[in-house]
DNA sequence: GGCGCGAGTAGACAGTGTCTACTCGATCTT
DNA sequence: AAGATCGAGTAGACACTGTCTACTCGCGCC
């Protein structure tokens, strides 16, 4: 393990040329090949850095992943202790932060946004990618504790709610990039949407 | 148009290989030369049918879209006359019965279930199959409307409240799927995850 | 200074989607 | 009823893909 640099290193630059192209053309255009050419090798070099094609895609997925988190303000691990002891109103405020984040970047990078969930592309380097999604959750279900503190036994729990809200979120983006969204909705776009989604799971803004 | 027979013809052939190939070995097996091997014809023969690969595929999806209505009991345009009136209860009943048909779907067909949201796939024929999903929200609409009824004036309207819970099914099932749910919930199964969102967005069973 | 070896190259191979030339059988016309 | 027409399927070619294998080259090491 030489080469632990992130910048230099065809590894990189190969990752580096598959976001690009992914963002330029569509998870359809990330041939390894063409990945290849744009990096500036022959097709065969890939091959001492990724097994096999898939494994490349799961790096540049992976890459998004990442993108996300710094997105999302996730960088450092202090989601969980920032939101230990929170007004619920600040929780809320971040909740929704969250959540437009979670939506800007499925709609502004859509080709990294379908690559990172494809699970059959993914398939098996798909545990570790599954596991880059927990700081995530994680953070969501600290800021979900800080709005519905627990008081109710026969309520959900914090995680069951942030799982709720994030399959939310994710759908959400999933059927908006799709364009199943404003065919049903109308041309409003997803902000009266969003607003109940919010509603649904955290309890209406104002109280 | 000598030809409207749904079961014969090379056609209808083509679309039951190219299902029976897609619940056996999923999406990635879904050559068009596979599918004509399937079929017992020249890979050449399905062009007579479908200009493209892509056409074929978006077939087979538009089946997926028929099965998942019948699955859902939306046969018939019966769904928005039989809602129209209706008590809460019965109206939660069905809405309920309507989730679970549908991540049953998601998790009994995930090739299919994959398939049919897969735009990138499906771009050139898309709009013909996102209008083949308004018949499940227009019933997922109504019978919202029957068991909230819009008495609040400022509260979300019946469509808006169907399209927030259309998209958390949907993320359920996709997160489901991908196996991020278990890792996040535990492996309880998705069952308190769905309370949480039928309560979430319609309110408590129990009043 | 020769050696080994990691990294990249070049070519082969099977498989894919699309396109074109062709065949063949049934249908329709006169 | 004989011959032309045309839809439907076949066979082959082409460019492209992912993977595998042999090969080369340059740098570091004892």
């Amino acid at each position: 393990m030489t080469e632990q640099d992130n910048t230099t290193g065809l590894r990189a630059r190969l990752v580096a040329a598959g976001v690009e192209l992914l963002a330029l053309e569509g998870v359809h255009a990330l041939t390894l090949r063409e990945i290849a050419r744009r990096a500036g090798v022959s097709h065969g070099a890939p091959r001492r850095h990724f097994a096999t094609h898939a494994e490349l895609l799961a790096a540049i997925a992976r890459h998004g992943f990442g993108e996300l988190a710094t997105a999302l303000g996730l960088q450092g691990g202090d989601g969980r202790a920032a939101a230990a002891h929170l007004e619920p109103a600040e929780a809320r405020a971040r909740l929704e932060r969250l959540a437009r984040g979670y939506l800007a970047f499925a709609a502004e990078q859509p080709g990294m946004f379908e690559l990172m969930f494809r699970h059959d592309v993914l398939e098996g380097s798909g545990a570790g990618l599954r596991r880059t999604s927990l700081p995530l959750f994680d953070a969501l279900t600290h800021l979900v504790a800080a709005v519905r503190p627990p008081t109710d036994e026969d309520s959900a729990s914090p995680a069951t709610v942030a799982a709720a809200l994030w399959t939310n979120l994710h759908g959400l983006a999933q059927l908006r990039a799709w364009g199943s969204l404003g065919l049903a909705t109308g041309s409003d776009g997803l902000g009266p949407v969003l607003r109940a989604v919010l509603d649904a799971h955290l309890g209406p803004a104002l109280r």
